[in-house]
RNA sequence: GCCCAGAUAGCUCAGUCGGUAGAGCAGGGGACUGAAAAUCCCCGUGUCGUUGGUUCGAUUCCGACUCUGGGCA
């Protein structure tokens, strides 16, 4: 018997249901009011699944769930780390599993909540990261490299040690060359080695996945109305906290979609009414990412937003 | 009222020494295995303001008109 036969057999035995449902979709959607509804029809308790989420301090632009939305239904993964504390889908995953467990022994089912696709894929395909992690100094060593002679000599070498990889990955997405070649360095394999033996457990947990769709219209004016709802709930403030930490720019939540549309304002840069329409118009563009990965999931259920009042996950699950 | 500068893609603008045009942004599509709210790839027909003239041919040159800036009265 799979590890995923006997999750689901302790899942059915602990939480009464078969399967994790994960509620998706892009920024402004409505997920966490969904998530609640159906944490409620479950008993269960909410699991974020969101890369900036897990940050504290973070909270209005991140759109976390408030203090009154999180008094009606315990939730997890969020306020994690520090802002300046290194986190990413490994990290991620392993407190996922971790509170799963958590949950199971206590016999509440899990709802996951999330827009971060990779975060969601990942636990959806079940992907095991290898403890080690990559060395840092090799990728700083690259970077290095990078920035003195540019990417060609480093695109040959992973060309030379990892043919197929580069096939996938165009030459000028510096990032992931760089990390693709000190990753298959530091673990002396393949990137098809490293995904093989990846996906070998194959997936802990059955998950299933839905999605909110909205016409991209009305998605949009979602998301301009909702800017305009953080500024009026202190977003400024909690962006110039952020700003005053003076973290190092490699620090990854200084990426964060709300924070960083502030900082040429608080440099005298812009106007704040700049910011607030650039906030506005990368949210959008990253709600249209987000679509892409939630349309391209295998087995995810679309709840069209007409849909949404009369949803229940139980005929799902 | 006069003078000057503009008017070209949804926006900002480039360009065509006369042969119907292209960048950035926006928008659309896509990729994604330790930064992922990141990073990267693909997609450009639009009465070239209106109207006359010159020309085989005008978005391009010339005139008038309209509108928008700026200046002078």
């Amino acid at each position: 018997m799979t590890d995923l036969e006997q999750n689901r057999e302790r899942l059915i035995e602990k939480a009464g249901f078969s399967s994790i449902p994960v509620i998706c979709g892009p920024t402004a959607s409505g997920k966490t009011g969904l998530s609640i509804r159906v944490a409620k029809e479950t008993s269960g308790q909410i699991c974020c699944c969101d890369s900036m989420q897990i940050y504290t301090h973070l909270s209005i632009g991140t759109a976390k769930p408030t203090e009154e939305e999180q008094a009606e239904v315990p939730h997890h993964l969020i306020d994690l780390v520090e802002p300046d504390v290194p986190f990413h889908v490994a990290s991620y995953l392993d407190a996922a599993y971790a509170k799963i467990e958590e949950l199971l022994s206590q016999g509440v089912l899990p709802v996951f909540c999330g827009g971060t696709g990779q975060y969601v894929s990942a636990l959806q395909k079940g992907i095991s990261f290898v403890a080690a992690p990559v060395d840092h100094d090799l990728e700083e060593k690259y970077w290095e490299e990078f920035r003195r002679n540019g990417i060609t000599q480093i695109y040959e070498k992973l060309k030379a040690i990892d043919p197929a990889a580069i096939e996938k990955i165009h030459p000028n997405n510096t990032k992931r060359v760089i990390h693709t070649l000190a990753l298959c360095e530091s673990l002396g394999k393949t990137t098809e080695e490293i995904h093989r033996s990846s996906l070998e457990t194959g997936p802990r947990f059955p998950f299933t996945l839905f999605c909110i769709s909205w016409p991209r219209e009305e998605l949009y004016q979602r998301v301009n109305l909702r800017v305009d709802q953080m500024m009026e709930d202190g977003l400024l403030d909690e962006a110039k906290w952020l700003y005053d930490q003076h973290y190092e720019t490699s620090v990854t939540a200084l990426q964060a979609i709300g924070y960083k549309e502030f900082f040429p304002y608080f440099e005298g840069k812009c106007e704040l009414s700049e910011s607030v329409e650039f906030l506005k118009q990368h949210t959008r563009n990253y709600a249209k990412r987000q679509l892409t990965w939630f349309r391209h999931m295998d087995d995810i259920h679309w709840i069209p937003f007409d849909m949404l009042k009369d949803f229940t996950v139980k005929s799902f699950i």
